[in-house]
DNA sequence: GCTCCCGATGCACACGTGTACGGCTGACCC
DNA sequence: GGGTCAGCCGTACACGTGTGCATCGGGAGC
């Protein structure tokens, strides 16, 4: 017993009227709990860790106390103490529908892990974006997940000495172990199918802001026009920045050539949405008159009109991988540069027949 | 100078290789600063805080020295002598639209104040959701935003004396203060909009877990259609899960009645969703067979076929506002128990004059 | 009856930061 | 020239937890 305790200093601390109830009432600790059970605060620490260096009966004493006034370890000392805080930074950014299912696999696989999340988001502002990260280091994660495909702030977060996975971009340079998907066989088949139902002129509406992904996936359109000995014509490989509305003014571009295509492959369900919204404006119908591709299979795809045809990316599970890898990182297990996972086209009503008198012949 | 140091005993910790390149090089403390300085630690910390007992040059001196190490003070060792940790837990649903947009909202709220954020995905299982919640109180959160509509969690959350506010969500008893939008009056606009295009048999398709707020949503559409006096159809009021696939099932119900309605009130854009589905697999058409209204105006309404009449909730707004009621909580000011945003109808291309046959007569 | 060993606990210190208080130095005033 | 005071800095302690080592008591083996 201590004995010394209740002739506290500072005074003039906690200055924030919480409710004017409790007079500070500060949680407890594990003094506190030594003290009714009448041993020392290492005893208590010990016990509540289920540490084999304390009788039986000892431990079932304190914890019972420790239960009694509702005790919750501090996180921060333990942090302090052990230089681990189980947590793991999360830059995202809040509101992109694709993070936020990676952030809920992320959450649960963090959850029973016993890790703790730090959502920091990601801000398009390079000053703030800075605070942001090293906030990071600042409250001394153990790790960080980045889920933000346009993470042009890579080098920041690699310039500091954590631990480091990403989601759906890698890295260029040595850089990071990533969580994927195949990109480039999942455009490709994409266009394959297109090929398939008598397309030969496809157009590629990208996302510029895609980074690697983006790459991979222009590769694989590349790769399957090629195979079937279509030419690929500059003109209707065209890119926007991702958003809707981007995406509508670029379809129109599309839609004012001289032969325009009759299908076209989005980088993206969100640029497919504004494509789509295009051709409404147009009042061609899809798919009949155009056909159109999305990818990611966001929640919405399934529900558009018509249904969009697009790739299944499971970003939940690629946020509980990515997770997943990270424990194994901090665990000192060497990772592989990439894991991918598959990817699935998934059929539905956007996609349809060429329009005959387009068709067998002149891209 | 302690001149003590040099001689860590806890040689067993830091089990995890990192790189195994940096002998464990732990992040530099006020105290190598100190050293380097020629000072002790208290003096940095007070240079690097600002405080006027330190004279200028020594001030200088010291953050150079600290800007060259790339030292960041640790927030746990703050939080531990503050008593504050400057962070705040985030109860969401991760993958949830509407809850997304209000965390980006949070999030920059808080970025600004300095707040760190503490994300906590809102479990389904009762046992998680309870350990989530005890995560944040080990973390010494500083208060809680609650982005969860359907957070039946919430006696547990008053029952640990943290500042808590809600969105969307008001909770019943004395609870906590919420940031809100007037639910009522936006539903009663909506359906006098459709009453106002001559719809008679209008539906409300609801969202059983929606709480208060889809409670008073539905009391909006009554009072709308009270006011025109016309009277309520129990069979014309139902309910589903909130998602889009219970959403077409139930508006599948609506259309096998026998006098279909001829407008459907959502209680949310994913109901929405479903309900078209429904129709379009009826070969009805939106919005000339039939008129369909949406609520909260998430990012994909306007890009539908055809776009999606509904009521623009400002999430991001919400967010901040929570974000900024928290922090008036946090320091002493009284708070209203709500604060009511506006909401606005937003007349797109999913609702249109009720079919001539039908109008005007016979509910 | 002595030693040896083992199980259970206490002691001392560490983690990194904040702050009340005291002490030192120099300038200023009477 | 001594007292006073302000400016600046150091000392000591606190926050809550973890852990290496010392200690203490008791049982076993000789």
């Amino acid at each position: 017993m201590s004995g010394k305790d209740g002739n506290r200093r500072e005074g003039t601390a906690r200055a924030n009227v919480r409710c004017a109830e409790q007079p500070a009432a500060r949680p407890p600790s594990i003094k506190d709990i030594a003290r009714l059970a009448q041993v020392t605060h290492p005893t208590v620490s010990r016990a509540l860790r289920n540490s084999p260096l304390v009788s039986a009966e000892t431990a079932a004493r304190i914890r019972h106390i420790a239960e009694e006034l509702g005790y919750h370890a501090s996180a921060l000392a333990r942090g302090l103490a052990t230089r681990q805080t189980q947590t793991v930074g999360l830059l995202m950014e809040a509101g992109n529908p694709f993070a936020g299912e990676v952030a809920r696999g992320v959450a649960e696989a963090a959850g029973e892990r016993g890790y703790a999340l730090l959502l920091v988001h990601a801000q398009e502002d390079a000053e703030r974006a800075h605070r942001a990260i090293e906030e990071m280091v600042a409250r001394r994660v153990d790790g960080i997940v980045v889920a933000s495909p346009r993470a042009r702030d890579l080098p920041l977060l690699e310039a500091m000495r954590i631990p480091l996975v990403l989601v759906d971009s890698d890295a260029p340079g040595k850089a990071a172990p990533a969580v994927m998907i195949a990109n480039r066989e999942a455009m490709r088949a994409v266009a394959q199918h297109l090929i398939g139902l008598g397309h030969r002129r496809i157009a590629y509406l990208g996302d510029r802001n895609g980074l690697r992904a983006e790459a991979a996936r222009l590769a694989g359109y590349k790769s399957a026009l090629g195979r079937a000995g279509i030419g690929l014509a500059p003109e209707r490989i065209v890119a926007c920045d991702g958003s809707p509305e981007a995406a509508m003014e670029t379809m129109h571009e599309l839609l004012r050539l001289n032969r325009p295509p009759t299908a076209v492959c989005c980088a993206s369900d969100l640029v497919a949405l504004g494509a789509m919204q295009a051709m409404r404006t147009r009042r061609l119908r899809v798919p009949n008159d155009l056909s159109v591709t999305g990818f990611g299979d966001l929640f919405f795809a399934a529900w558009l009109t018509p249904p969009l045809t697009t790739v299944r990316q499971p970003a939940r599970q690629m946020g509980a991988l990515a997770m997943e890898n990270l424990c194994r990182l901090l665990a000192g297990d060497p990772l592989p540069a990439q894991t991918c996972l598959d990817a699935e086209l998934i059929l539905r009503g956007s996609t349809a027949r060429a329009p005959k008198q387009e068709s067998d012949f002149a891209e």
